[in-house]
DNA sequence: CTATGCTCAGAACGTCCGTTCTGTGAGGTC
DNA sequence: GACCTCACAGAACGGACGTTCTGAGCATAG
């Protein structure tokens, strides 16, 4: 079988609008099908090639292939250049990008530049996804003297130290036991305006 | 009314698994409510503070403020599972918080360390707009060779030339008219995984 | 003690969903 | 021109869906 390619198209838009797969009966007006046993079929197509999958109650969404754009090796595309994100897989949006466990995942903004070297600027915005422990190397949050610090975790004669990402400043060597808020899993930084 | 706190979460984190709302039934399976009645109260309740909404085939989508996360400002409120919405949160859309022109705005992904110094690293998502023009000092991204090349806009003896935040890289002088793709109005970066 | 309101359980109900089965017409093959 | 496949229409059906109603259990107020 040969699926009509603008059925895809069709479903990505209204999902772009509405955050939703709708019903096979109201998928068939969006194509042009009045056979709900004909949906049926492509949307097992379609399911079978990646682009839609069903959640734990049989409800469609949005399978692992359904956000793929056109990657645009060459900006030369006449004018209107489509995303430029190269297989651009799990970018729903950018908060789906970042966010994997919303309970637990809070934003900070960063004070000061002791992690310049790492990329991480005063203002910017870092992801944390909070859990009381995590591995030597990961960028943490820890809570010090009733603030967040954002620093490297790292081990140093069996103690854990916060160490920053910028030689001016100094490790860290907790007193008591290391209090972490969680893990760096993302940084958001805005610029200009 | 009141809802419980930990609705909105628990449906957060099953949409970030699934990217679907799932039916009354599995909700109340999500919530540990056995009485459909209930959750529609609450459902409807999310849906009149902007958390939830009803597609046209009356199939429930995300609701505009679905996508909220929490900014912390300081420890000492987000230890606790707070459910005060007031006391120094602020809530932020990630993707309102970048995007300010979705038609115009684009994510490109960083290839190469050439900014390095500007905190831009490869592998890095570049939020651009955009747009044909820029100012003096902006990060933009420019047309080279059939290629996006993100640099910093600068003038010399009057003629636009990109410059890189890597002392490594040379700075590039455009033989005919510099072609500006948009200038970088945000960055995204994920750490791990 | 009685009344009221809140939170939730459970059942009833009509509607809509997705599956399955049969039918139909167009196009191609030999 | 008999046969087949493809792309879809349409009806049937059981089950799931969301709404609505009744009522239990508990807390608070008066």
């Amino acid at each position: 079988m040969q699926l009509d390619p603008s059925y895809l198209p069709k479903l990505q838009d209204y999902y772009a609008r509405h955050q939703a797969i709708p019903s096979y009966s109201t998928i068939g007006k969006l194509w042009g099908i009045a056979a709900k046993s004909w949906v049926s079929n492509c949307v097992r197509h379609l399911r079978e090639e990646g682009y839609l999958k069903v959640a734990p109650d049989k409800r469609l969404g949005p399978g692992p292939r359904f956000f793929e754009r056109q990657l645009a090796h060459s900006p030369v595309q006449a004018g209107l250049p489509n995303p430029a994100l190269e297989s651009g897989y799990d970018l729903v949006t950018i908060d789906n990008y970042l966010v994997k466990v919303p309970s637990k995942t809070t934003l900070i903004r960063v004070k000061g530049d002791s992690m310049l070297d790492a990329g991480i600027f005063e203002g910017d915005l870092v992801v944390v996804e909070q859990q009381p422990a995590a591995n030597i190397g990961d960028i943490v949050v820890a809570i010090v003297d009733d603030e967040f610090t954002i620093k490297y975790l790292a081990r140093e004669k069996g103690q854990f130290m916060l160490r920053p990402a910028n030689k001016a400043y100094p490790v860290i060597r907790p007193k008591g036991k290391l209090e972490i808020f969680g893990v760096m899993v993302g940084l958001v930084r805005r610029v200009g305006r």
